[in-house]
This record gives structure tokens, sequence and C-alpha cells, in this order.
DNA sequence: ATTATCTATAGATCTATAGATAATGC
DNA sequence: ATTATCTATAGATCTATAGATAATGC
């Protein structure tokens, strides 16, 4: 068992990748503006000064974080079953889980948060989404079902309404497959 | 033409009114953290130190708007057409429009809001739509359409993505009341 | 010698309050 | 006399930086 070591050595790299770590945690939990630097370098046990040495400023590091948000998932999904991957990958409780969407959804305020989802979202998931239907408006369509995706993202993370933020994955799935197939079917 | 007067008497409830105005465009416009009680001030074209003579804080006056925010609507329309109207009214451009949800959108760091927008969606909203079907998982599928007109809500107005934020309120009416009919229509 | 890390603090906010001023109505 | 409004500022942040300290590798 080769554990983390309890006292680092000196290590840039590490420090920088801690306080990666700890910047996403918190911003997921509390959104950009609740956040300070102070919290992030204690959650990383680090001092506050490495942050602006590393990243330069609190925005700076901030768009690293939606920058290295999901990139992969994507290519290696064939289109008529990214919806549901998304779907289910975003309703896992798995405490590992990419948490950028949370990020997003807390952080609102951010400028750069809406134009890192608009980028993402746009260039690859609706993209992808749109060659699922031969509608001439499947651009929208495609744009319909995302936004989808971010209100059950919405209600089930930050408003927390029931029954749909403790919902089973499946039931919900279940539903929005099925509604979704509308907006998504080859009129052929 | 009786014009509002540019030099008002002195008044406190039409000052208390010009305070909850320009709170709540700025909050729809910036969220509650990026929103200063010099900025409502300003806007609303008193000293800052009244703000806090008639709402007692920065918070409370969050919460009033959020409480004033949307309450009529829904017992005026039958419950097989609240879905339309609520969307087409979250659609339209009227500068005259409600802007709470926007509020909302853009403060989801701050709990009150999270709060608000469980409560008046939960105990008003999602209560109507659940009666349209007769499903066992009522309130759920009531969530879900309630959460996509969240999402779609977050789309338009933060994320600006296209073509959605841009598209024809006709065209995402029917659509998205076409999805949403699978959900909530009635088995028998 | 290099550079990761830490100390100390500048400088710019921002919310909130105490107390002064002045316009109104009896 | 009452009370709406304004002045001045306390006090608590928060981001960012300059420069000191100390651990590493050649």
């Amino acid at each position: 068992m080769t554990e983390e070591p309890r006292v680092r050595k000196r290590d840039a790299a590490a420090t920088r990748a801690s306080l990666l770590d700890a910047a996403a945690a918190l911003f997921a939990e509390r959104g950009f503006d609740r956040t300070t630097v102070r919290d992030i370098a204690k959650l990383a046990g680090v001092n506050q000064a490495l942050l602006f040495r590393y990243f330069g400023s609190k925005d700076a590091l901030f768009e690293e974080i939606l920058a290295r948000g999901g990139r992969e998932q994507i290519a290696t999904t064939p289109p008529d079953e990214l919806l549901g991957t998304a779907l289910r990958s975003m309703l896992e409780s798995d405490t590992r889980r990419d948490r950028t969407l949370d990020v997003y959804l807390r952080s609102t305020g951010h400028d750069s948060a809406a134009a890192a989802v608009r980028r993402q979202l746009g260039e690859e998931y609706a993209r992808v989404l749109a060659t699922l239907t031969d509608a001439d408006d499947a651009e929208l369509r495609a744009d319909l079902v995302l936004a989808w995706l971010l209100g059950i993202g919405l209600v089930r993370e930050i408003t927390g309404k029931e029954p749909l933020a403790s919902a089973d994955p499946d039931d919900v799935c279940r539903l929005v497959l099925g509604a979704a197939r509308t907006l998504l079917e080859r009129s052929g």
C-alpha cells in the first residue's frame, strides 16, 4: 500500500494539483463568489500565496477548472446512447464524479462559467445530439434536450425540490428518455 | 399627463418601492453577490443608509424580492393550460415581465433563493401539474417538466447558447409541449 | 544557486450603524 | 415634534503582492 505521504516534500506540481482539487470541490459546493482563496488554500493544505504564484489570480484558477471539465466521454459514446449516458452520469451520486456541472450551476453570476458551458455543451453535446434527428430544427431540439439536463441538475443539486431531488436515477432516465424521443427521433 | 415628479417629496413608501424595484433589476442582472447595496441605492436614486432603515439588511431585501415573485398567474389559469402559459410568459422578452426567475437563476449560490424556488414551484406549479396525469409517479413527472422550464430559462438567459437563446417562442412552445405531453397525459 | 514556501501587509472593497440635518404635519 | 434623509465612518472582509526564509539538487 503506497499511501499518500502526510507530510509532502516540496513539490510544485503536487501543490498545484492540490489547489485545483480543493478549488473544484469548494466552487462546486458554494460557487465562485462565496469561496475565498484562503478557504481553497486551507483545504488544499498549502499557503494562500501559492495560489497566486501558480495560477495568477482567483479568476484564472476558476477558468482552469472550467476548462478541464468533462472532455472525454463524448468521443467514446455512440450518438444514440449519449443522452442516456450523460443523464445517468449526472444522476449518479458517485463521490468520484465530475463536479464541473455543479461549479457552473452555483456560479451563474460569473460570465466565464456561462461561456464555458456554452462552448462545451455547444461544440460537443449539441453537435452530436443534433445528428440524431433529420428535422430541420435539429439544433434547437438538441438545445432543448440539453436545457432539460441542466434543469434537472439544477433542481436536484441546488433547488433540492422533492421528489425529483431524491428520485431513483432509473425512473428519471426512463421518463426523460421517453419524452426526449419525441424530439430526437427520425421522421422517416 | 401626470408625470412622475423628478424631485420627489419625502415619501417613505415611494423610497421603499424604488429600492425594491432597483434591487430586483440588479439582482436579476448580476445576481445577489455581485450587486452592492450602493449600486441599488444609486439606481433607486436614494441614500444607501435608507436601504438598511427600510429593510434591515441586504439579505432581508433579497428575501422580500423573492417573496413577492409570481403569485397570481396560477389561480387564474386552468391546469391544462398552465404549462403553456408559464412557458410562454417565460419566453416573452417583455421588459415588463417578472424577473424573479432571473434573480434565482443568477443567485444560485444563495440558499434563500433555492428555498424560495422550492417553495413556490413546489407548492403551486408542481401541485397543479401533477393533477394532469393519473400515473402513480405524477409528482416526479411534474418536477421533471418544471426542471425543463428552469433549464430553458437558464440556457436562454444565462448561458446564452444558440440557437435556443434566440429561438422563436412559438417554436419552443410547440416542441416542449409536444414532448411534455408524453409525461403528463392520462393513461385511460 | 535555485525555487518552493511562508510572513506580513497594502489597498480596495462592502455591509452596517451612530448620529446629524432638515422637511413635513399638527 | 416627528421622521425621512444624509454624513461620516467603523469594522470586517477579500484579493493580491513584496520580500524573507528554507529546502532541494548540482
